[in-house]
Parts: structure tokens; sequence; C-alpha cells
RNA sequence: GGUCCUGUGGCCGAGUGGCUAGGCAGUGGUCUGCAAAACCAUCUACAGCGGUUCGAAUCCGCUCGGGACCUCCA
């Protein structure tokens, strides 16, 4: 474990205030997500979440922790409408397409996968899936019947929400009050098999044609959508964990709904820090499938979208959101990617530039005290638009010695790239895209730029520029300088 | 309607009671055969109104705007 470990404070919702993170087990950490319900293609909204999720996992274990990161596949048990006429989304979908529902939750799981491996996004240690996991969600179910706070009715179990808050806090990680709750419930059907508008489904009875379902002690049946991830989180985690994190528009009810789940059926709040990302904004409104204001990756990527000017590299996205906390909304426009894409490349260029520096017996700045401050960026709540300023400062640094403004030593050379690539390959998980085929090219390079020399060399700038107009009309950017020419 | 968040310069975005993040764009230089890149310098800010304070963009109140949740949602 890094020194650095102990400094690190995370703003945990449930408190609303930023704390000092002390994990339950020395050197270890327990990390939940919520993840997607493959029912169709992830957007990039998603996607924030996820890569948001993904730098806090990779700082974790930058600084040292052991981390088990469960992030779940939901793969039944999304109530399409109203909970008391409810249809699960999967097989909704699976009907309007004629398929399996496993095949809908195997096309969109895979998908899914394909997309975060484009965004460098690091696996989950664990990935289950909730229709893997219908033993546990029963047992959990049970368990909080047993407790007294589940009741039974018409096949199907749903959650006391009154009775739980006799006892317990409903409502304080969304800072709601129950009794505002219950006035502000919309109208509902007169026979509802609820007991109060408040209380959620556990277990729901499955009508006849029905295509996903499982026995259960209450009948034949389908989760809620609310416990998979208790009965996840808790088998695999524990029945209290270090840090569940997931986007903000899960934090009610479904967050609350996991605190009063895991509370109710083993008497402990499950979560020590709770963590929201915000969400992706796209024309200044969150990104929904629901509405259509969404974009998918791979629009992104190929350019093929009604709200970008041109193609993104899925790096450039990465290290957009990069520059915005995950707590903050960030919207999503063609002018602010292709400003990132320009700082990105600038950022990347100067990493290159770093490892041939030439070397000094001593560094003009304090290299220590830059990478101190890349601590400090990411221990304050993981911030990482902070971190991606301070890397600037090291980017000029970098140039100005390449411009022999400014010295560094050798020692300091080494140590800089190792916490560069730390910072920027590591933790923010910015890998350059590596472009095939270009072995073949490299000589090729070479010839064509030792012509352009010979031409330079006599003075023959129709010749020299006409090269490098060429090559660049073919992506390749041809720059001069005193220790020779480069190209990319 | 209820609960909560937010309003920063041309754009995106940090931050915070006094020391004007950062990126992109702009302007002027240096360098270069010319470019590009890089470096140096530099211009646009803290929604409005009031209050607290020696001092507020930062705290408080009001007004206006934007957003989220309250129903599936990352």
């Amino acid at each position: 474990m890094k020194s650095h470990a102990k400094k690190l404070s995370i703003y945990n919702s449930l408190k609303g205030e930023k704390l000092i993170f002390k994990s339950l087990k020395d050197g270890f950490v327990g990390l939940y997500v919520c993840g997607p319900t493959v029912y169709s293609n992830v957007h990039l909204g998603n996607c924030r979440t996820f890569i948001s999720f993904d730098m806090v996992y990779r700082y974790l274990v930058h600084l040292g922790y052991k981390v088990r990161y469960v992030r779940n596949i939901t793969d039944v048990g999304h109530l399409v409408d109203d909970a008391d006429e409810g249809e699960d989304k999967i097989a909704k979908k699976a009907r309007l397409e004629q398929l399996e529902p496993m095949e809908i939750v195997q096309q969109y799981t895979l998908d899914f996968h394909k997309v975060m491996e484009n965004f460098n996004s690091l696996a989950p240690n664990i990935e289950p899936t909730a229709t893997g996991h219908i033993i546990e969600q029963i047992e959990m179910i049970q368990a909080i019947i047993d407790n007294g706070f589940g009741y039974e009715s018409n096949g199907s179990v749903y959650f006391d929400v009154e009775k739980y808050n006799e006892s317990h806090p409903y409502g304080e990680l969304s800072g709601r009050k129950i009794e505002d709750l219950i006035s502000n419930t919309r109208d509902l059907d007169g026979q509802s098999e609820k007991r109060a508008p408040l209380d959620f489904a556990l277990w729901k009875n499955a009508s006849s044609d029905h295509i996903m379902k499982w026995s259960s002690p209450w009948g034949v049946g389908f989760p809620g959508w609310h416990l998979e991830c208790s009965a996840m989180s808790t088998k695999y985690l524990g029945e209290e964990f270090d840090i569940h994190g997931g986007g903000m528009d899960l934090k009610f009810p479904h967050h609350e709904c996991e605190i009063a789940q895991g509370t109710a059926s083993n008497g402990k709040a499950p979560v020590q820090y709770w963590m929201h990302g915000n969400m992706l904004t796209l024309n200044g409104k969150k990104m929904s499938k629901s509405t259509g204001n969404s974009i998918l990756p791979h629009e992104l990527f190929s350019g093929v979208n009604t709200f970008m000017t041109k193609p993104f590299d899925s790096m450039v996205v990465r290290f957009f959101m990069m520059q915005a906390h995950y707590r903050s909304t960030l919207d999503f426009t063609s002018e602010a990617l292709a400003a990132a894409e320009k700082g990105y490349a600038r950022l990347t260029e100067a990493m290159a530039t770093l490892e041939a520096l030439n070397t000094s017996l001593e560094s003009s700045t304090s290299v220590n005290e830059m990478i101190e401050s890349f601590y400090s960026a990411m221990n304050d709540d993981f911030n990482a638009p902070i971190l991606v300023a301070n890397l600037f400062e090291s980017v000029k640094f970098i140039n100005s010695v390449n411009d022999g403004k400014a010295t560094i030593s050798a020692s300091d050379r080494l140590l800089l790239q190792t916490e560069m690539s730390a910072f920027v390959v590591d933790v923010l998980g910015l890998a350059p895209s590596v472009s095939g085929g270009e072995d073949k090219l490299a000589p090729v390079m070479d010839l064509v730029l030792d012509l352009r020399q010979e031409a330079r060399t006599n003075k023959d700038w129709t010749t020299s520029d006409k090269i490098r107009d060429g090559l660049a009309n073919a992506g390749i950017i041809v720059k001069d300088s005193k220790e020779g020419t480069t190209w990319n």
C-alpha cells in the first residue's frame, strides 16, 4: 500500500460530505457498481458511469488496495410499466423480436463488453447476472419476510416500507421523508396488491404467458429489480462492504431500496460509502434511451450521427470525460470534443517527448512536487480534472526542457516517466491507440523522408513541400525540428 | 406540485472567503526556407439584486435561468 492511500477522501452520498476513506479490512476494498440492463445497446451516458467507476477502481488499485470489483448484468426484472401490471423489459423485447430472452441478453451483453473494451475499461472481478442468482434472491426475500418486513400478496411479495420506517429511516440516502413520499405518490389503481403505494416488489407473480419465470415458495414468478443488487453484493462482498457506486438516477428508489433490503434481511446497513456519478447531457438534457436524446458509442466513433460534426476516437472521448469531475454533469458537444482531441494529442506527444529528453545534472523544477500534485488531485475525491490540469503543467515543463529552456536530471526523467505513465495509462485508463501496420510503414517513411531531406538540402522547396502535403493528405503529419524530422 | 443540485471568460470545465486551475479557440512575439509543433507574453469570468465581512465569484436571502429525482433509467 502506498502512503498516499491514507489521504484518500471520498464524497459519501449518504453523509453528504467528503470523508477520509477507510476500508473495513485493511488493504482490501469491496466495490460494487450497478451495471447495465441488457435489453438494448448501451449509450454513451451509461458508459460515462462505468468509465467513472473504472477510474475509481484503477486508482484504488494504484494506491495498492486489493480490490474486489463486482458489477452486475441485469438480465431480468426491470418492470416496464407500473409495478402492478409490470412486464419485464427483457421479456417484452423478446416478444417484440420473437427471440428467446436469453438471446437478447447475450446480444447486448456482448455489445456492452465490446464497448467497454473500446473505452479501455477494465473488466470487473466478478460480473454476476440476476438470472444466475435466483436462489440467492429467494433466500433474501425469505429473510426479509421472516424479519417482518415483507408480505405476500397474490403470489407476489412486497417490501413493507412503512413497517421498515418505524425502526430504520427510509429515504436517508436521497434525503426524503416518508411523509413527503406518501403524499407525493401518484394515484394507483384501487385493486393494488400492495398494502401501501410506497411498497416495492421483491417478487412478482408471473402470468401464464410471461416468458421469464421461476418457481419460488410464493409460486411461479420473477424477482423485483432492486433485489438482485442486494443479493449479489451480499454474496460476493458480504453483508457490509466498502463502496457502492452507480448513476445519480439510481439513488432513488433503487439504492434506497438496496439499503432497506440489506438492513431488513441481516440487520446491517450494507454500504460504507455510497458514490454517485452524474449524468452525461446532450443538448443540455440528460442522455436517455426513452426520450431518444442519446448517442451510441459506435455512432460517435464512426461519425455517423446527427449530433457531432466528425468522428471521435474512444480515447478522446474518455479523456474528455476525465476532464470533468464524476459528480458534475458533463455536456457533450462537438466543439468540446474537438478541443479534447487536441489537448489529448498534446498530452500524448509530450509523453513521447519525455522519453527522448536530454538530461542535465539537475532539474530546474521540482519533479517530486509535480508528482505529489497528481496524488493530491486524485486523493480529493478522485478529482481527475485537476489531475489532468496538473499533468499539463508537466507537459509544459517537458516541452520547455525540450526547447532548452529548462532542465531535467536523469533520475527525475525516469521518475516523471514512470509516474506520468502510471497516472495517464493506469489510473485515467488512457491507452494511446495502437495503429496496426506501422511496421511496414516505418521503412517506407524513412525512405520518403530521406528523399525529402535531400530536396530540402538542395533548397528544392517545391519537391519537399509536395512530399509534405501529399503525406498530410494521407493523414501523416510531418514536423521538422532541429533534431530532425518526425511524423505520425 | 414536492425534494435536491446548478448558473464561471468565445467553447468545455476546476476551484474557492483575500494568492485570478487546466484544455481548446483568439492576439502579439521567438523559432522555421515556409509550415506544423513547441516556447514566451497577452485579452475575454464568476446570472442579477441585496446582505454579512476589513475583503465574496466563494457565505446568507431574494429574483431569473438550467438540470435531476419523485415512474424504467448509468
